[in-house]
RNA sequence: UGUCCUGUGGUGUAAUUGGCAACACGUCUGAUUCUGGAUCAGAAGAGUUCAGGUUCGAGACCUGACAGGACAACCA
């Protein structure tokens, strides 16, 4: 029995700091054992991979040790927010596969209780209305390496204070014309602890209060108490918030009223090669039309990724992977592709099509025979079953799959050699069909009936199978070949190329005229499919019955160019 | 020239709290294959930023450097 509890302790010990913690606060029996963390986004822009980090970590964490997680909207700020922010968020923390039940709250929840706990915080000597304007205080702020200096109305009158606060609240002053500070020390060497700004006024109507309010708390003032009102006991947020803690565990001091109290705890936040991760970029490609929206499928948001092919348990296992830590890096996005490609490779459907495509004729086929050959779904995965694929004496092959003048190494179409066409037959190079500028129009080749299949009789071998799409029996599509999201750190030979320029030229390529293989008219929005030998694609949601538009989610990996570039 | 945080293969993370540095991605071999994919087998690659110290023994502890990051919004 005692061996159990041995090994029981050794599965749950975790290697991630965050657990670690949360662990060692359940052993010493804080809290009352409890387990309650939250995602706190402020609603002022989409959700992208970056919060599918702190998404998978909050909800993951709470999960591990039987705990709760809310979900909580940061509006403080009604200048920048909106109910468009919201909605989305709470999608794409659905689609993730995350829920928060009935545990949905908004810092706005709390504004009357903020406002109370201001006025105690007055009464109590603790906190000042200062009249000077924003650049004076700041200036009176010092810097990180010079002490600041004393407001002359710190030293209001508790009376003067309360009145000139409610009459803050009232709306009898202009913004910028009053704030509430918190008096606390002016030469600390934590800038966030001299005397901070706990409301400002802002006569803006905010997307839930409205115009009830015209004065509102500042982030600091806000995100502890909500933590703490809502019974919090880990919250974990990124780096740049770690010189906030003092501040953060003051105002719990000044709130709490037992043993309990949350505690703040941060991680270093996921960076990306070849991602712009900043909220404020991403703001603009979108306001300057540089995409489509939020949701193109170039965009690094997690709406964007759905888009693109991504599923979100590639994308937790990418969290998974990454792990947690204090350490400030760059995660190489070929892990994340990884993530993609290895969860595509078990589920997604197999079809064949020809993105480039150069004709062939079966000379030795028979015209207006269609034959039907039978192609396996996922060979991966016997039961997703077979489907019949329609062979033609015209064809249409990749375009790089034939080479006239093969270099060594090449095991694909050439003059003379034999390869199979997946599923298919094998069939034989015979003729190069040119038109006047010497441009290859078509080709010739002979096939071998007796391989039909895909294996011959004799046993033969041949060097490489490609894949291939009738010329007469197909489905025509739009394909949007997508580069790797897109680039802060520029990709090899776009060094001095603005991201946004980046973007009009380099980011999306359309082919607009690609064949598939029938069996896709049924494919609906969002399906996954590899096409194979080119990568996974799935159908884009701006299809419709006439016309099929596919995405690339990502390329399979590529062997070939390694081998033609050394 | 302040305070806080962080330094482990190319990249991201481990190392039972002091016991010959492990895993994943990437890279490179080989096998296999009706995807130059996937799978399987294997290899290369760090002596843990540096210098001292404690110890039989340090990536872990101590001291001091060095490097990177965060903080001076009435943003979050």
């Amino acid at each position: 029995m005692s061996e159990n509890v041995i090994e029981s302790e050794n599965v749950v010990k975790s290697n991630n700091f965050i657990h670690q913690i949360v662990e060692e606060d359940l052993k010493s029996g804080k809290n009352d054992g409890r387990v309650h963390t939250r995602f706190p986004p402020e609603p002022n822009g989409y959700l992208h991979i970056g919060h599918a980090k702190s998404i998978c970590l909050n909800f993951g964490t709470a999960q591990k040790y039987g705990g709760l997680t809310n979900l909580r909207f940061d509006d403080t700020n009604p200048s920048k927010e909106d109910t468009e922010y919201v909605d989305s968020i709470m999608e794409d923390v659905r689609w993730l596969g995350f829920s928060w039940d009935d545990r949905l709250f908004y810092a706005s929840d709390y504004f009357d209780k903020l406002f109370d706990f201001a006025v105690k915080l007055i009464r109590d000597g603790k906190a000042y209305v200062d009249d000077q304007n924003a650049e004076t205080i700041s200036q009176q702020k010092g810097t990180p390496t010079r002490p600041g200096l004393i407001s002359p109305m710190r030293s209001r009158s508790v009376e003067e204070n309360l009145d000139l606060f409610m009459r803050m609240k009232a709306g009898e002053f202009n913004e910028g014309q009053r704030v509430l500070r918190a008096k606390i020390d002016m030469a600390s060497p934590n800038m966030h602890m001299r005397d901070p700004i706990l409301y400002r006024i802002m006569k803006t109507p905010h997307h839930r209060t409205g115009d009830k309010w015209c004065i509102y708390p500042m982030y600091d003032f806000a995100h502890g108490q909500c933590d703490y009102w809502e019974g919090i006991t880990h919250s974990i947020c990124t780096l740049e918030f770690e010189v906030h803690r003092p501040l953060y565990d003051w105002f719990i001091d000044e709130l709490k009223d037992s043993e309990y109290r949350p505690r703040q705890i941060e991680f270093s936040r996921l960076n990306l090669n070849y991602t712009v991760m900043s909220k404020r970029k991403l703001l603009e490609l979108v306001k300057d039309n540089h995409v489509s929206g939020w949701d193109d499928p170039r965009m690094p948001t997690i709406c964007g990724l759905r888009r693109r092919g991504y599923t979100p348990e590639s994308i937790r296992n990418f969290a998974d992977r990454i792990g947690v830590t204090k350490t400030d890096g760059i995660t190489d996005v070929a892990l994340l592709e990884y993530s993609v490609r290895e969860d595509l490779n078990k589920r997604a459907q197999r079809v064949m099509g020809v993105l480039n495509p150069l004709k062939v004729v079966i000379t030795n086929c028979p015209e207006g025979v269609v034959d039907q050959m039978e192609a396996v779904n996922n060979p991966e995965d016997a039961s997703m079953g077979t489907r019949l694929v329609p062979f033609t004496r015209e064809i249409y092959i990749e375009c790089d799959d034939f080479m006239e003048v093969p270099p060594k190494k090449f095991y694909r179409l050439s003059p003379g050699t034999e390869v199979r066409l997946r599923y298919a037959y094998f069939i034989t190079c015979t003729n190069v069909v040119k038109d006047e500028n010497g441009e290859i129009t078509e080709i010739h080749c002979t096939y071998d009936p007796a391989s039909r299949g895909g294996n011959s009789p004799d046993g033969r071998k041949v060097k490489s199978t490609i894949h291939w799409v009738s010329a007469t029996e197909n489905v025509e599509a739009e394909v949007r070949l997508y580069d790797r999201l897109f680039s802060d750190e520029e990709p090899d030979g776009h060094k001095d190329l603005d991201f946004k320029e980046f973007m009009n030229h380099e980011s999306l390529q359309v082919l607009p005229k690609c064949y598939i293989e029938p069996f896709v008219k049924d494919a609906k929005v969002l399906d996954n499919f590899q096409f194979e030998r080119l990568g996974y694609f799935n159908v884009d949601q701006d299809s419709t019955p006439e016309k099929l538009v596919f995405n690339r989610t990502v390329q399979l990996k590529d062997t070939w160019t390694k081998v033609q570039q050394k």
